[in-house]
DNA sequence: CGTATTGGTGAGCGACACTATCCAAATGCC
DNA sequence: GGCATTTGGATAGTGTCGCTCACCAATACG
């Protein structure tokens, strides 16, 4: 398969491939000569996911080099590099440690985790990138004064350990070994958009049933 | 207040307050004379919540100026106010109905919605944008061979409305009407990234108990 | 043999969220 | 009253980012 063929294939224009092999997004194709080279399936699968991440994810492309680097790591066991991708791929601000909202949001936090009893969770704390995440967001909503307190978002929490379960239990039954790095991160990025549409569309439909229509 | 308060007390330079009023996101002070106006907590008010739709939402700047013309919308009823600031939230492109992935995305969505028994939600379908949008992150998925279908997703959507109702008992609960559609959208937009990344904890918790740290 | 296509590269584009600079009018301090 | 300072307002510029275009010599194809 050379280029022109991956692209029509993948539906990515010949101009976008190139400027994904030159940021090592794509791994070259195997060298022919100087004006051919050959793609395969393995390529074509690539570029898909990184289509997923940049176009679905909104992963921007440094991001993604690196979650890509860990998912082709093969120095690492299969978990290690799991957990290194996904460890990659939050993308927020640090948080203004000077700030007291992010303070005071460290601190709620992790009486949530507590609550939870995630206990992992609070040991690595300090490394985490989602953990530090999850501080700037609630920083971000007690800086508009929302009421916000780790009592009333335990049961979030529970919801999401819920979604977590199943989700590594999807992981287990559906993907072979070789494959399960990279469709955890897919999951990791394609689910969101379609627990957030889930999210808004039982917020319609309960909001309809409880207010109706007008 | 003047300009340079309103910046110094929301953090917000005054040359971006300019910007926003520019742009319409934030309306004009009382003009006192020709070099100025007075601004209200009304104004800060609402410049948090701008600045909370487009730094934490990534909502753009025209999105935001839709949103917040429903939000104000003295004609309209608080239902449908909300209704309207919320339909117009989500940003994603328009699916492109000759890739027959959409279409067998749409009749995976339909029969997820059926089992579910998310009448209004169906009823609604070709209309609302929320569900334009899960067909598309939909049809992303399957593009890349994933095993969606309805009975795999029933569960987490019954989870996502199990959230929805908490979410409306909050609103009940902690906003006075005449903040209820302003406090709607904010959760909207700032609730999403809390929950996303508790659900990313969960994931790392329920995979550190099951397969250890290593 | 000649046209078309290949992979590689540097520069350019368009969208977007600001931001720097000016400006004339008005204020505030002495 | 005088004069530097500050005000709101307008215009043009900046930086970033994900592409996209134009061009190249080398090669493939009919």
């Amino acid at each position: 398969m050379r280029l022109a063929d991956l692209s029509k294939r993948s539906g990515v224009s010949t101009a976008t491939i190139k400027y994904y092999l030159r940021e090592g997004l794509l791994p070259p194709g195997r060298q022919i000569n100087a004006t051919t080279a050959e793609y395969d399936d393995g390529h074509l699968r690539r570029l898909r996911l990184v289509r997923a991440l940049i176009q679905v994810g909104k992963v921007p492309v440094a991001t993604a080099r690196e979650v890509l680097g860990h998912v082709d790591d093969e120095s690492l066991g299969r978990t290690i590099r799991l957990g290194a991708a996904l460890w990659a791929l939050p993308q927020d601000p640090e948080p203004d440690e000077a700030d007291p909202a992010v303070a005071a949001a460290r601190v709620e936090v992790d009486r949530l985790l507590e609550l939870l009893g995630w206990e992992t969770s609070r040991e690595l704390a300090p490394l985490s990138p989602v953990h530090r995440s999850l501080v700037v967001a609630v920083a971000g909503l007690r800086r508009l004064d929302y009421p916000w307190d780790a009592e009333l978002m335990a049961p979030y929490g529970e919801l999401m350990m819920e979604a977590a379960r199943r989700d590594l239990d999807f992981l287990e039954t559906h993907a072979q070994d070789s494959e399960k790095v990279e469709m955890a991160v897919a999951s990791a990025v394609l689910f969101q958009p379609v627990l957030r549409a889930l999210h808004r569309l039982a917020q319609e439909e309960e909001s309809a049933r409880r207010y109706g229509i007008e």
